[in-house]
DNA sequence: CCTCTATGTTGACGTTCATCAAATCAGGTG
DNA sequence: CACCTGATTTGATGAACGTCAACATAGAGG
């Protein structure tokens, strides 16, 4: 259980620059819109958007899956939704003994913020 | 053709209270996921991001129907598409004459930027 | 090895979505 | 009025999505 997810990563660039400068810099091209779109996909979905929340917001910046039992949808599809909000490089995962812990991909906040003008 | 849609305004709400607090702040509730998610829904087709930064980044903060003829999909999907953005709450429009002229919605973008964080 | 608990994956099902062509609506102009 | 251009709506179609039950995998501990 890596971090290395099929999709690139959109934020957190290998070497420095975030993906996009913010939207109201000038009009995005075809393939900026593909890379921010994917993210804000991502949060689209109410159950995407809580457990991304809890996480942020969990205690040390990271949560077990062991933690989310309440949001309405079955384990598994818990479990999907994690896996697509991992694919979308908004979250990392890592395993340690028998629980998976889930945290916030670095630079996500700082970088989605920045697509939306705020400094 | 009235700014008023059927669904409320996710950050632009009467009174001055935005819709949800930052991400990181404690676990969204159910309520709060439903309505930060619509907005973030609707930004999360590379189609529709891009219409929302032509319009964002156009000059005197508004852009013309007329204006966008070259994000690749036909002119009927790119009328659905504004009008999915203008449902969200993120844009709104304008008959002057023979055109439609659309803006970002007042607040959306400082409203959006402190979901994330930055204030 | 076996068992138990914690996560992830597979397959199926119903819903939503993006897209276009065709029809319709709205305003200007002759 | 008729005609033209800009914009939206309607209807249809194929793809993507969210969900769950069932099954599979991983680690801990007897």
């Amino acid at each position: 259980m890596s971090n290395v997810e099929s999709l690139p990563l959109a934020v957190t660039g290998a070497g420095a620059a975030p993906c996009c400068p913010p939207l109201t810099e000038r009009p995005y091209s075809a393939e900026e819109a593909e890379t921010a779109a994917r993210m804000f996909k991502a949060l689209g979905d109410p159950v995407r958007l809580r457990l991304f929340s809890l996480v942020a917001s969990h205690e040390r910046g990271e949560a077990c899956v062991c933690d989310i039992s309440d949001v309405g949808v079955s384990q598994p599809t818990v479990s999907h939704h994690l896996k697509k909000l991992r694919e979308a490089g908004l979250l990392t995962s890592e395993r340690r003994g028998t629980w998976v812990y889930y945290r916030v991909a670095p630079s996500v906040l700082t970088g989605m913020g920045r697509l939306l003008g705020s400094r």
